[in-house]
DNA sequence: ATCGGCTCGCGCAA
DNA sequence: TGCGCGAAGCCGAT
């Protein structure tokens, strides 16, 4: 049990001093959450220690990149958790409109000290970089959303899963440890600050200008950490003594979805595998190949996406790939469908079809349908340019969890990225190739056409937003 | 059903 | 400098 933040998850991000201002501020962004947040418990701790109140804010965009009916309806059923959640313990959580680092700094300004969590992607780091050189007082980021901080895994972004995994392994004992949450002294709930109202979240939403072009997938998916935990505890139970079976096939549920919670930061990956570790004895090798998945190629992602700038264009991708693949060029391609075909999953493929219709209607797809499904468009586009741009729109657009490190390693990975070299072949390259024969070999692909079709049908009966 | 070849480059041993 | 081996495969030979 830990009862400090390791120091490796702190960092300083301006040179400022703690000022007299009238509370500790946490601006939540990344971390959605009260339970495992490193950067909460160490604004509570400072808080403490400064005889002051804690005031929570998130600021939210109507505007946040790719975001739309789907992606807000359940990020703010998290956070109306989370509010609550936090107002059980005497802390005020404020939400209020705007660009997030406006906000920050608009309600900073009467901070001591400001303390933020780690978001990894480009924009996510523009606003942290905005509030450090506008605040006025200590600005500190308090990493909580990853296992091992990235800085102290590698200072560089790696090859492959193979050259991060010895590299995570080496800092995970030290840093799969639990941590106590503390209790803030001065209760805050009588702070004087707006907020939005997300009793009625529909209302909200209604009133907020956000892209309304994919609905939400409530109430079969809901936001939150009590729907994260309720997951997770029946992966424990029914998926991960399948894990090892079923995680390549698609006609099973044996998948524990996280992604979508981890993505909003609705639970914490420590929690998760701390869960994970505790489980059944007898299920060494199922526990041990999900948390393969949970730590190493989730933070293998993140360590993309944070050293390589180009993370969401072709560009990002490792020299032999975009070799092979210029090579192939001007190979034929047939069918060529375009953008607008897919996404209405009107191609010759049945099983195509449905993992788009899954997607689109579910807002989720398994695991291993992810990777037929980008391979295909990458056969099936004029250009592999333009295939990496219409697979990582479509990703980001009906994926719960999209706009996630995750869908930019996904869907590079379908490009060669973290990959090595297969056989040579027609547009492809020497990029590895999927076949609906492969399909057929490997899992009851017909089993998971149905199972789609009865989802698709269950939802749209039951669809109340 | 199972196996080997295909093919690239990192990281480590030497 | 050489060598082993890898984020989820395919294909043809046996």
């Amino acid at each position: 049990m830990q009862t400090t933040i390791p120091r490796t998850r702190i960092q300083g991000l301006n040179s400022l001093r703690i000022r007299n201002g009238s509370y500790v501020m946490y601006w939540m962004q990344q971390s959605q959450r009260l339970e495992y947040n490193h950067a909460l418990e160490f604004a509570i701790h400072k808080a403490n220690k400064l005889g002051q109140k804690l005031l929570v804010v998130f600021g939210l965009s109507a505007h946040y990149p790719e975001a739309n009916l789907r992606h807000y309806t359940f990020m703010l059923q998290g956070l109306k958790e989370t509010q609550s959640a936090l107002s059980d313990r005497g802390i005020k959580m404020v939400i209020q409109r705007g660009c997030p680092s406006v906000i920050a700094l608009i309600l900073g300004a009467d901070a001591s000290l400001i303390v933020c969590d780690r978001g990894y992607l480009k924009h996510q780091k523009a606003w942290r970089n905005e509030v450090s050189l506008k605040a006025h007082c200590a600005v500190v980021q308090v990493e909580s959303d990853v296992i091992v901080p990235v800085e102290i895994v590698s200072d560089k972004a790696e090859y492959a899963a193979r050259t991060i995994r010895s590299k995570i392994k080496k800092n995970m004992d030290s840093s799969l440890v639990r941590f106590r949450h503390g209790r803030l002294k001065k209760d805050s709930l009588n702070l004087n600050v707006n907020s939005l109202d997300l009793t009625d979240i529909d209302l909200l939403l209604k009133d907020l200008n956000i892209d309304r072009s994919v609905p939400a997938v409530s109430p079969f998916l809901k936001g939150g950490t009590t729907s994260a935990k309720k997951s997770l505890k029946k992966f424990i139970r029914n998926g991960l003594p399948r894990y090892g079976r079923n995680r390549n096939q698609p006609q099973t549920d044996d998948t524990s979805q996280m992604s979508l919670y981890l993505h909003f930061g609705q639970i914490s990956p420590l929690h998760i595998a701390l869960q994970i570790k505790n489980a059944d004895d007898q299920l060494q090798k199922e526990k041990e190949t999900f948390l393969e998945e949970l730590i190493v190629r989730r933070e293998l992602s993140i360590n993309f996406v944070h050293y390589n700038q180009a993370y969401d264009s072709f560009d990002c991708l490792p020299d032999w790939a975009k070799k092979t693949l210029a090579e192939h060029r001007a190979d034929k391609r047939e069918p060529i469908y375009t953008r607008e075909q897919l996404e209405n999953a009107k191609t010759h493929d049945d099983y195509w079809n449905a993992s788009m219709k899954e997607m689109k209607y579910t807002g989720f797809m398994h695991g291993y349908m992810r990777m037929y499904w980008g391979k295909k468009i990458l056969e099936w586009s004029d250009s592999p340019e333009n295939a990496f741009r219409t697979a990582l729109a479509i990703n980001n657009k009906y994926f719960i969890d999209g706009r996630d490190p995750n869908s930019y390693a996904g869907v590079a990975w379908l490009f060669g990225l973290h990959d090595r070299a297969w056989n040579e072949r027609p547009i492809f390259g020497k990029i590895r190739y999927m076949s609906a024969s492969g399909l057929e070999r490997k899992c009851d692909i017909h089993a998971y056409l149905e199972k789609v079709e009865k989802r698709i049908r269950f939802f749209q009966k039951n669809r109340t937003i």
